[in-house]
DNA sequence: CGCATATTCAACCATTCGGTTGAGGTTACC
DNA sequence: GGTAACCTCAACCGAATGGTTGAATATGCG
């Protein structure tokens, strides 16, 4: 899973995942407070919590014996773009785009 | 795999299912066309094109011996809608999706 | 110190994933 | 009609995923 995209995109793949994500919008959290509300071990949560970290999508400080668990909505900027470029592409005129990339790669030097 | 976005965002998460799609952003595809330029065998490509239209991200329509793929990009809208929820994403402007952009091809896997 | 709290580690398990190969079913062409 | 082109199906394989449990490691508290 080399690309960065593979991660986030299979991090936020996974709906107990999103949920955490939406859970740390409101607040950061504690490990076990995130597992609180989920059926599942608070094991369990930490690895999701690992993938989402490994992924950009939160990071976790650890302060005394808690762990707090940050949502890091700019990781999410990358995936974000590259989905909206989809529904952008016919808006933005593509050989403009082009001769843009063009230019910039030959201004890069 | 319940949920719609499950499917959209696992779909998303393979390189060569994002390549197929950015591959599709330019004109409707043959399978075998779709295939050409991967290095793997025609029936994995045709799995991937399953995953795609099983997520709605594709359609896929036969005519005559050749079944045509085609980019569905409001399917992109709900998971692109999921993600925006997520903080100050302003609206994509359009420097970062260039850079973005360019950082990708430079990359090129 | 001794115990509870917070979190991870390690081993295990069933299922899914991404790929392969070989066979098969349609459709087009000479 | 025969053959080639287009695509999927089915069976298989190794590796990754998402979960479990039980033990281990820190840290804070009385």
């Amino acid at each position: 899973m080399s690309h960065p995209l593979d991660a986030a995109f299979s991090a936020l793949a996974d709906p107990t995942r999103r949920a955490i994500l939406t859970m740390l919008l409101e607040d950061d959290m504690a490990v076990t407070d995130v597992a609180e509300p989920f059926d599942m071990s608070l094991a369990a949560i930490s690895k999701h919590l690992g993938i989402l970290s490994r992924a950009g999508l939160i990071t976790q400080e650890q302060r005394g014996r808690v762990k707090w668990c940050k949502l890091e909505p700019d990781a999410l900027r990358d995936a974000s773009i590259w989905m909206q470029s989809f529904g952008q592409l016919e808006a933005v005129n593509l050989d403009a785009f082009e001769r843009f990339l063009a230019s910039e790669l030959a201004d890069d030097r």
